[in-house]
DNA sequence: TCAGTAACGATCAAAAACAATCATATTGCG
DNA sequence: CGCAATATGATTGTTTTTGATCGTTACTGA
């Protein structure tokens, strides 16, 4: 076997587990452990892994710290004020009761806090927003099923799935990454997706965006204003925005940043 | 076992109940105290766990009353001794790569500390195995759709779900709540629904059950002996018993809880 | 309080992983 | 073809890790 392939074979094997020792490396190679330990030490200075005892590792492991992976947990404190204005908002059209659906995002994940006392039927595709529910609060609890995307903490089915296809809401919450003329705007494939699947399943459509969002733009259009019935954004919104949504017969509802008493501390509770 | 791998398991171990003894740990990756001592040591300077007299506990141990309700979480030390041994037996079973499916119980739940290093295709109808496995290994994880029961912690969905009928996997893994000529026993109609939707879905059906569950009866049959692949079962296992399964032509495993020094103690620690 | 037990730390020998070296095989090139 | 350059595999001695033992310390229950 060439010295290529079997870097090949190296470097592919660690991807795979988290640490591949020299022993296993050996047999998926056929060649002595002298030329593996030479194998790994050349990858090692030219960064391609980390070089530990007994084997390899992969330079990023995937550091699975916590469910909610960098992405995620990085855009949970973004804007983490207004958010929670606004979600507070989007819960407070609900009531006890009340089907919903949530999609998974930053924003819309900042509705559980709200939801802690409530009781109502949330349908979901978001891993934390489920787990965060389930484990404190005493709503009705549905997953939408299929593989779990760790990088948009999303559940994803590649199939139609009948649960989603069976829930039908009074309202559905979604956030977005861009608001314009031409409608509601995602960067994401995969959440495009996930968002179609579920935007049919209910009467309402919900939009919860802080208006930084509406001078954003991205490449793919989710679906027209006119789909849109409410929008909730905070104050920072322009007028002229404000009179595209009113164009649109798109509902605003301004999140009042400043009502809060005088909290500082914006930690949930 | 190499100490990534160790260290690996150790963090899972801790993950899963509040306090992670040196003795179950030990179990858990066949290594010896000395070992896992200086792991927990090490694990505690790098600040992943901390260190307490008798073990480790999580940096961040308490999830308020917890996911699990009473019932999951008391099970949960009942016997683990047994439950671990014979979850490794299953998972020794798999290869990566290989599409599995866990159906939900508290013994099937063990397998996650085996599955830490491994990349297996998951297919799940438990929530606590899902958020497990997400967030302390690399394996792909699929879920069923559905409402989530706290009681039994599964997901369960009233139709038929597209996302479980296109998932056939190599195996199936599963509890019961008893094993007798009649068949598979269940005792609750719930789990036997859940079990009911996957049990076509795989070419082998394993049954993971605790000797005991041998002389328990139940008012449910989920499915006859014939259909079982193979039993994986504790020393406790009477020669009748396996003689029964002998008869319906079942594989028999009896995970070696190979006698640790004076175990007088039966009991749950 | 006072055993009795469990957990711990230190120590040392065995095992595993390693680095260095040399012999052999393979490749490339004149 | 022959020779040199390089890559590979085997051998040996060294370092690191591991497991077992033993004396000490911290808990537990009467």
């Amino acid at each position: 076997m060439h010295e290529k392939e079997r870097h090949r074979i190296i470097l592919s094997a660690v991807q795979e587990k988290p640490v591949a020792t020299v022993v296993e490396l050996v047999e998926l190679t056929d060649s002595s452990e002298a030329t593996i330990r030479r194998d790994i030490a050349a990858l090692h200075v030219q960064k391609k892994l980390r070089r530990v005892r007994g084997g390899a590792e992969a330079l990023h492991p995937p550091q699975f710290v916590g469910l909610a992976g960098r992405p995620f947990s990085v855009n949970q404190s973004i804007n983490s004020r207004q958010k929670q204005a606004i979600a507070k908002e989007a819960v407070a059209l609900c009531e006890d009761g009340d089907p919903i659906i949530i999609n998974g995002g930053t924003t819309t994940f900042q509705m559980v806090h709200f939801l802690a006392n409530r009781r109502l039927q949330v349908f979901t595709n978001s891993f934390p927003i489920a787990e965060h529910l389930l484990k404190n609060s005493k709503n009705t609890i549905m997953l939408s099923g299929g593989t779990i995307y760790r990088e948009q903490n999303i559940i994803l089915s590649p199939f139609d799935n009948d649960v989603t296809r069976n829930f039908y809401a009074r309202r559905m919450f979604m956030g977005a990454q861009g608001l314009s003329p031409l409608g509601l705007m995602e960067a994401d494939p995969l959440l495009i997706q996930a968002e179609q699947k579920l935007i049919d399943q209910a009467d309402e459509l919900i939009v919860l965006v802080d208006s930084s969002k509406f001078s954003k733009r991205s490449s793919l259009i989710l679906c027209g204003l006119k789909r849109i019935t409410t929008v909730i954004t905070d104050s920072g919104i322009e007028d002229r925005h404000a009179a595209m949504l009113e164009a649109a017969g798109v509902n605003l509802i301004v999140a009042g940043v400043q009502e809060m008493n005088s909290n500082r501390s914006v930690t949930l509770e």
